[in-house]
RNA sequence: GGGGACGUAGUUCAGCCCGGUUAGAACGCCGGCCUGUCACGCCGGAGGUCGCGGGUUCAAAUCCCGUCGUCCCCGCCA
């Protein structure tokens, strides 16, 4: 080996000793007889003395240095360095590396923009920060591997060569060369083998699974992602699959995080975040959320609250715990139609000022109240989109952490964009036994041609066995208990418009293994790069894998997607018309 | 597919509105001096198709059009 220790392993208690260290210089002092450098690997920095001639050597060259291990004089210590208190005093020196000029240096603080860290991602990836990001990911891995070993569960590799389903994402797909013409997909997750791998008996498994989907990209979506993939057998109702997985998430966010949270998380419905928070997502930071104020403001005269209320709508009030400019209320209005008032001396102003007269007003003093009229999902989730501009604008998040199931989604929903009924979640997702019969009555609505709120609203009361797990108002999983009897999963496709050729073609060997004596079984999907950003604190999810995609899908490292040869293309027989 | 921001030295930026002599700064790089530096200091130097293409103009980094790239957002995507 080149070295007897790595770099932060030099300290006071190998005073004298003589150590061969090795490191890429990352800074350099001359003072003419004497050169001071510092050396760093992964564990450490130590500084490193020349005497007399300036050594052959400069920023990012890997050397490997012998020498005497001394005390620095004690007002020179670097108190942030584990090495901060000694220094090598350099015998002997070899240059194992040279460097070209680095475009920029490997520095926590780095200067340069995330393009070029993208380009030389190798640099940017020798930064402390990102050297622990990356550890990180590797302890959090090996943690959960552990932990789900110990208590039983089989990590199983499942295919990346495998079918195009038509449901969900576009899927990215790969070209046969021994059936020309045909194509394999890469999965967009493994949730068909999950399911029929319970059909074969692995009762319990889990996976650290790469999953791909050729969508547009975000600062959290990248084409190729990582997931914590997982399925249980004889699971009955939701509740097995939450109570072990919220054990496991606690325990990574209070590890890595240091986040003080406890299982359980709290549990809400489906209804009751679109109701209080208007997202199925709501940030739980923050306190602020709608109350039902039908009762209160309707027949009080204003014209738009009682004609709507007359047809049925609901008026939502939200009092934001600031009293907020005219500009700034104007400038609301701008994207969003609401009434408000506000308070201050006890007197009320806006819009809607006059018909809360006769109140008493302390409870708004120096509040801003915004209210809404409207019904139907697309209603609440605008109060959703509401509540987050205005608590990012104007409140401070009250907790650091917000943990939560949401639960009992319906299982379908109307898509109003494209006009016809799909599943909320997927469509593999169990109803709950009770509201098995309510599907009659959704298949005569869909027979009949009935759409928009009025299936969305007989759909809403098909309730499936599904739950999302929210941090800080990012959806960090999702799963359900899965249907496992063949005929009510083939009815289900039936029902999102899917015919019997179609079913049999994409999903055949899902409904064929239902037949072989499936058992009760549901599961989880975790996005394992969300989990590791947030515990480390970053924006991004690319800040925690190796080399990112851009938002155009490029990776700008190794210069992918490329051309290939016309040979290649011959031999898959492909034509590349664009 | 749509909207927004950005693109000038190796890097990060200023200059652009209001066109006009040789396009600046900092860091980095190269050379010299310096024995306790740690953002070392001091002296000197090199380094630019101003993303690319077109247009307007006597004259374009600067104004206009197009295009490419990066980031953010909507659509899309669990």
């Amino acid at each position: 080996m080149h070295r007897s220790h790595t770099c932060g392993d030099v300290d006071e208690s190998l005073l004298g000793e003589r150590v061969v260290v090795a490191g890429w210089v990352v800074a350099m002092r001359e003072l003419g007889g004497l050169t001071f450098v510092v050396l760093r690997d992964r564990y450490g920095s130590v500084q490193v003395v020349f005497e007399g001639e300036r050594p052959d050597i400069a920023h990012g060259y890997v050397v490997k240095v012998a020498g005497k291990v001394r005390m620095r004089p004690p007002d020179q210590y670097r108190e942030d360095w584990k090495s901060g208190k000694v220094e090598i005093a350099v015998e002997d020196y070899e240059i194992l590396n040279r460097s070209v000029p680095l475009p920029f240096q490997p520095e926590d603080d780095v200067k340069a923009s995330e393009e070029a860290r993208l380009r030389f991602r190798v640099l940017d990836l020798r930064r402390p920060k990102m050297q622990e990001n990356f550890r990180v990911r590797h302890e959090i891995n090996l943690f959960i591997r552990n932990w789900l070993s110990e208590r039983g569960f089989v990590e199983l590799e499942t295919p990346m060569l495998t079918k195009s389903t038509p449901e969900g994402a576009r899927d990215f797909i790969v070209p046969s060369r021994l059936q020309p013409g045909k194509f394999y997909a890469l999965p967009q997750s493994p949730q068909l083998y999950k399911q029929v791998l319970m059909v074969a008996g692995f009762d319990r498994y889990f996976q650290i699974a790469r999953c791909f989907r050729d969508e547009d990209l975000r600062a959290d979506r990248q084409p190729e992602f990582t997931q914590l993939d997982l399925e249980m057998s004889f699971v009955s109702d939701p509740e097995d699959v939450l109570t072990l997985i919220e054990d496991l998430i606690a325990e990574i966010f209070n590890r890595w995080a240091n986040a003080g949270v406890s299982a359980p998380f709290p549990r809400y419905t489906y209804d009751e975040v679109m109701e209080r928070f208007g997202s199925d997502k709501p940030d739980l930071r923050y306190s602020v959320e709608y109350e039902d104020w039908t009762e209160r403001l309707a027949g009080l005269g204003n014209r738009i609250i009682d004609s709507n209320v007359e047809r049925g709508a609901k008026v939502k009030a939200l009092v934001l715990p600031v009293a907020l400019s005219r500009g700034q209320i104007d400038r609301l209005q701008r994207e969003f139609q609401f009434l408000w008032f506000k308070v201050s001396g006890g007197k009320a102003s806006g819009n809607l000022a006059r018909f809360v007269r006769g109140w008493d007003l302390s409870p708004y003093e120096g509040k801003t109240v915004f209210v809404f009229v409207g019904s139907g999902r697309p209603f609440l989730e605008s109060l959703g989109d509401f509540r987050r501009t205005i608590t990012a604008a104007f409140l401070k998040p009250e907790r650091d952490w917000a943990f939560l199931w949401v639960k009992d989604f319906p299982l379908l929903q109307w898509n109003y964009e494209e006009g016809r009924i799909e599943p909320a979640h997927h469509i593999f997702t169990s109803p709950y036994e009770e509201h098995v019969p309510l599907l009659d009555e959704i298949e005569r609505a869909i027979a009949r041609g009935a759409e928009g709120d009025e299936i969305d609203r007989l759909a809403s009361k098909v309730l499936g066995k599904q739950y999302d797990l929210v941090i800080n108002g990012v959806e960090i999983g999702s799963g359900s208990v899965r249907v496992h009897d063949a005929q009510l999963q083939t009815r289900l496709l039936r029902m999102i418009g899917l015919g019997e050729e179609e079913i049999n073609d994409r999903f055949g060997f899902l409904i064929e293994s239902l037949r072989m004596g499936a058992p009760p079984h549901g599961g989880i999907a975790l996005g394992l790069d969300r989990i590791v950003a947030m515990c480390r604190g970053e924006e991004s999810i690319r800040e925690v894998i190796l080399f990112p995609k851009t938002t155009a899908g490029v990776a700008l490292f190794e210069g992918a997607p490329s051309d290939v040869s016309p040979e290649q293309l011959e031999e898959l027989g492909l034509k590349v018309i664009r």
